[in-house]
DNA sequence: CGGATTTATGAAAGCGCTTACATACGGTCG
DNA sequence: CGACCGTATGTAAGCGCTTTCATAAATCCG
């Protein structure tokens, strides 16, 4: 009509290869489906219309996008973007396509992040962590939208995860061993952060089963100045000789704080993290963490996924958490000084 | 027909509300195209019906997805986890959604990507660098694809980037300024790398501007390991006083190899990085480096596709970086003691 | 107060594809 | 050799929405 060319169409193509559209989109869709011969005059019309389909109708027509999507809390966080990345590597390549929004750590955005997500059409949704309105829940499953939970477990619904407590728990156990007593703890924000928040109750209950409890605890944002300020606060106001730490990034930042203060790390005073990211092993000295498999957890969390696509009923995965036990515990500094030469 | 109950559509709500489907769809697209009291029956009756619009018809009655698509190497790589993360926040919130794909480093993999986030309905992309088979681009341009180019610039292409060369070049000068002499490089691998290509010929323009080459040169994958390992063996092999790296990463693995090999840095050898992410401020000593105002370019890279969207002509920006002297410089260690005491 | 505007809504024609279902055509087998 | 069957392709009916155009109602102004 215009000058302008208007993109072809699966009738173009059906005209030029002198088949019907059905064919066309048998060709696209189901190749077995279609012989030879005509498949190949099919091809070759579509690579000199340089048709694509329309993916709009395409979507409207087979209601299949191929779209999935995913909610992190923020792509700045290591964690999320290693899953993240291993999430969507898991997919088949041309099958599907990964939407992603980050909620940055607000229960409201993140609720409208994933109305957006089903808006543009996901078919299934990776989310994380349990903590969440129910009435969530409850959207998601009136749109019948399926979707799998990670970084956490535990719960009744899908999820691929670990055991946040656990892991804290098995840490703060080898502090205790070293004979610790004199504990503190730099956690991440609890609220509406069920990770966080295990590994906080997870520390406390390991503790009180020694029949102590934290010295001091400091609830921070995520990052590396955060944790070095809590860190500061915490020695100048406890008599602490280990410092408990959420996740890697405040520990390390509470590293930094420790050197700066001139004290010596592990004599002086140890220091835990929980995640072993990169930054983990270029601390000096390297930092005692907790291992959580975050790409396999990605991994996981796709197969999943993809199963209660297809409408299968798909298990859950409970991933294990390692100590890395490295340069940034020891036993405390005995006060003490009349002990045996 | 079945007892489940399938998806409310426009007709159902139109009924409920007793108005006509175009009404419905006025007050979805245009509110204000339509009076308050009719407007609220609409929205009661969407509500009561808990209706959604679907996603494919949509797209295709009205030939817009919402969707923009992004093609980075690697989400593992820091920079390029900041620079989504703040390229998915400049897009207004409910209307538009970021689908992400990673290549890999792979160009292959990468057309493939590109071609499935289009086939996905993405209106826009944002792709990183320029080095790219031309028939992409062609490809691009017969669909219509608007899209920028980031982490790099001074193509003709829209872009939204900072020049690799200057900045290496910037750092090169202070370290020659220093006294340095013998000198070495670790780079990323250059082959479809156009960053770390700018990044290593830069240095190396730098170092001929002052009548020196390069002692030694590796160019290895990004990460930590494959840093220190490029360190030892150039230090066992060259009489360096400096290593220049061309990303952060990089530099943090020399600066661990560095200290394994019992190293004095700044001392005995200087290291510099590249980037400024996160780990450079918490090596030890912190690294000095090169800042990129990552963030800042994945918003303007944002602005400007959203224009190229709109169909407005978009200028490419040109983001300064900045020199971060912190402590891993020194000047060389004297070999000539006959200096002055 | 009547004709000219403006504004709010409705009717209906697609958007470009997928997919029953129908058809045609060889080949099989009793 | 005819009834039957399987396979390759065609016909055409939507999928659920947006949008143009038409119409009706409200508003304005001389």
């Amino acid at each position: 009509m215009s000058e302008k060319t208007t993109h072809a169409t699966v009738d173009d193509v059906a005209a030029l290869a002198g088949v019907s559209t059905a064919t066309v989109s048998r060709c696209l869709n189901a190749p077995e489906r279609v012989i030879p011969a005509t498949r190949e005059k099919v091809m070759a019309a579509i690579r000199t219309l340089n048709y694509t389909p329309n993916f709009g109708a395409r979507a409207l027509a087979s209601r299949r996008t191929g779209i999935i999507g995913a909610v992190v809390p923020t792509l700045e966080n290591a964690v999320f973007a290693h899953g993240i990345e291993a999430f969507e590597q898991a997919f088949p390549p041309g099958k599907f396509a990964l939407l992603i929004a980050s909620s940055s750590y607000d229960p409201q955005r993140e609720r409208e992040q994933i109305e957006a997500l089903v808006a543009r059409g996901a078919s299934g949704l990776m989310l994380v962590g349990f903590d969440r309105d129910p009435a969530v829940y409850e959207w998601l499953k009136n749109r019948r939208v399926p979707y799998v939970l990670a970084w956490a477990s535990g719960d009744s619904r899908p999820y691929a995860g670990f055991d946040n407590e656990a892991g804290i728990a098995e840490m703060v156990g080898m502090v205790l061993e070293l004979g610790h007593t004199e504990i503190a703890m730099i956690s991440g924000m609890t609220e509406g952060n069920d990770r966080a928040r295990g590994r906080l109750e997870g520390a406390r209950r390991a503790l009180a089963g020694a029949g102590l409890d934290f010295r001091g605890v400091a609830e921070v944002p995520y990052g590396l100045e955060t944790g070095a300020r809590a860190f500061e606060d915490l020695i100048a106001n406890h008599p602490v000789t280990a410092v408990i730490c959420g996740n890697d990034v405040l520990a390390a930042g509470a590293l930094r704080a420790a050197h700066r203060m001139g004290l010596r790390v592990p004599q002086d005073v140890t220091i835990t993290g929980f995640d072993d990211i990169d930054i983990a092993s270029i601390t000096h000295p390297e930092l005692t963490t907790v291992r959580v498999p975050h790409r396999r957890m990605g991994s996981e969390a796709a197969r999943l996924l993809q199963q209660l696509i297809d409408g299968k009923e798909g298990e859950s995965v409970l991933l294990p958490t390692r100590l890395m036990a490295r340069g940034t515990h020891a036993p405390p500094r005995r006060k003490d000084l009349s002990a045996p030469a």
